[in-house]
DNA sequence: CAGCTGTTGCCATGGCAACGGTTC
DNA sequence: GAACCGTTGCCATGGCAACAGCTG
């Protein structure tokens, strides 16, 4: 037992040294050598410890690391400083998103800051990716290259909220930051619209795909899943929506089981898919079948609520993955169920609802596509602020 | 501005003072003193520093304090050690239930627990609430009469009571006929749920309480209620809803009123009456009324998802308030549709729809009043982990 | 100069694990 | 002895306010 015990902390102990070393003048953001450390022990099937105890795990290793938060006002994040990833390490090539920072590591109150065309020594002395982006130029653009890292944002900031929702429910207390700052609605023109809701959906999709591909957080989810009170949910949901017990039910069997196969955003979008077709199969010809169909999204939803309920009074872990999923299934739905019902009225799309039908023509299936744009995620996560 | 700076200073400070003093041996639960202070703020309409720097204040009045972390295991709350409530304060009327832990404070590992006759002296050195129960039975006693800090436990042992008992029914029963124990678990299952949800849903009008009573907050969910795209929300919930468009925005302007009005839960509720009623009023004493409810509480979810999915595209910082508060209110909703259906059809509620009356006969009225239990908040909070 | 902005010190809170005392 | 439990140390993270360097 000992053995085994010193023999998993040898292995943790031994990647860490085998990819991180000191180093001064860097830091390395905690949450992406944490975030390391998560996928190392799920590669290995070693269960990791949380990042408290990794802290001190770090801080046993690499004595004399310091703290500093990095970022901008009011986006902080806490680094261990004076350590790096070493330069020949594997982890670099998944996670290119840390080293931009390097830069900026010294102490600081040096002023090298934007000073293009000359290029400063003090940036010299770390030989790897640090110096690969030897001007502000070069480092935005590494940063602009790196915006994987904000598809994460939403979720973390819901996954935030569940957890603190606990602290809220049980002493009835939270302030939130004081940054309230009136910015002006503006009105807006359906093309920004479209264009809003287009990057909002590849948005989610996006985060939904990090999500659905996180082998623990679909445990999470599951482990959840299991203990929401479907029988309370239907007991209230059926005087509301009048849905068959029977139908509900395997709904909810399906759903867990698409959930448990780890499903891609592609099956899950036939599975939606499916979904319409069998609800509405029976309305198929039927004049009521638009009523039918709307009937359906109503009912559709008021069971997500209900579930999302369930999850938010248990406090549930993945509450977080469940809302966004939840978001971006009923956009989905919505597009399924209006192109059912243009082709059923032979109407285009368009004539349905508007211009919906310009976001609604992206399937999951294309957004599920790496997402490439280069929008540094200003419209999922809060605007910089102005 | 420095004047007024100062002299608002000056008040939280005497406050303090006159309210507060330092005494060995005895502790606070930060949130109680925290929110006691809170409390002051409201009446006396100062803005309130947040916990961060109230605990700097705190500790530059009463200096030498220390911090210690008590309460039963994986509950433990950070107390502030050293200081005690003045016996005379008014505040001891407000909030009895922080005492009782008094004579616990010694930093324990000394042994006289439990030695009823014996009046050891080591309770002496405080002249107030901690020495005047030097007996435990007296102690117990007092404890008796702070009773009101086991609302929160006995709701959290409802709570435990409510979850295991089909558990424990289904074992205690395991040798009787099968039909017996399923209409017995049946029974019991219906009654632990209609617990459950009790407790759920004054946790919830608490939270949502607290939530409407800082001023911070509200502010913050109306810059952020008016970022919502209401335009956007219509446009897509008028094809699945059909409702009018001057209803949607009469009900949304009415919302942002009540909002800004810093409305109590009372308040809301009869607004929310008022709602059911006007929507309602033009199927009174139509058969179809029942649908019509039916439909109201549909499509009065689904704009809420719209809504709430706005406010999570745009990250809203207020997302919890509204979250919790739309749980909160359709809820309350359910509860009064359904009234309104029983009444309409001449049926009891119960009939409309079997256990829910006995909850739903709560009113957010009753909840309303000061819930000020300390509890530990096992019940919306994780469990402990199994 | 006044106004921003990144950084940091001080405080809060919370998870986990170790410790020492109690109970069975 | 084993199991349990309250307490505490060490770590994490995060808000706010003060500071200092920029910028206009």
């Amino acid at each position: 037992m000992c053995v085994s015990i010193g023999h998993v902390f040898s292995i943790q102990l031994q990647w860490l040294l085998d990819n991180y070393e000191t180093a001064e003048g860097v830091s390395l953001p905690r949450s992406s050598l944490y975030n390391h450390y998560l996928r190392h022990c799920q590669e290995h099937k070693l269960d990791p410890v949380n990042a408290a105890s990794f802290g001190k795990l770090i801080r046993s290793v690499f004595m004399g690391l310091r703290t500093r938060r990095l970022g901008t006002r009011g986006n902080s994040k806490y680094h261990y400083y004076g350590i790096r990833l070493k330069p020949d390490s594997p982890l670099n090539r998944l996670q290119e998103d840390t080293q931009y920072m390097a830069m900026r590591q010294q102490p600081v109150h040096q002023k090298p800051r934007y000073r293009p065309a000359q290029k400063t020594d003090s940036l010299g002395e770390s030989g790897s990716h640090g110096s690969l982006h030897s001007t502000p130029e070069q480092a935005m653009a590494a940063q602009s290259q790196h915006h994987q890292q904000y598809i994460g944002t939403l979720t973390q900031a819901i996954r935030n909220f569940a957890k603190s929702l606990e602290g809220w429910l049980t002493n009835a207390m939270s302030d939130f930051p004081q940054q309230v700052i009136q910015t002006k609605v503006g009105v807006v023109s359906a093309f920004a619209q479209t264009l809003r809701r287009y990057t909002s959906l590849n948005h989610l999709a996006q985060a939904a795909r990090a999500v659905l591909q996180n082998t623990s957080q679909i445990n999470q989810m599951l482990s959840d899943l299991n203990r929401v009170d479907f029988a309370n949910v239907q007991e209230q949901a059926s005087w509301v929506c009048q849905c068959e017990e029977g139908v509900v039910q395997r709904l909810e069997q399906d759903f867990k089981l698409t959930l448990q196969q780890q499903s891609s955003l592609d099956q899950w979008a036939s599975w939606l898919d499916n979904v319409v077709t069998q609800v509405l199969k029976q309305h198929a010809g039927s004049p009521s079948f638009p009523k039918a169909a709307r009937q359906f999204l109503l009912k559709w939803s008021f069971y997500s609520s209900m579930v999302i309920r369930d999850l938010t009074l248990r406090s549930a872990a993945s509450f977080g993955s469940f809302h966004l999923i939840r978001l971006l299934y009923d956009e989905y739905m919505f597009y399924l169920v209006e192109h059912r019902v243009a082709e059923a009225t032979g109407e285009t799309p368009i004539a349905v609802m508007g211009e919906f039908n310009d976001l609604a023509s992206l399937s999951l299936t294309l957004l599920d596509k790496d997402g490439n744009c280069c929008d540094p995620g200003g419209i999922v996560r809060r605007e910089p602020r102005a």
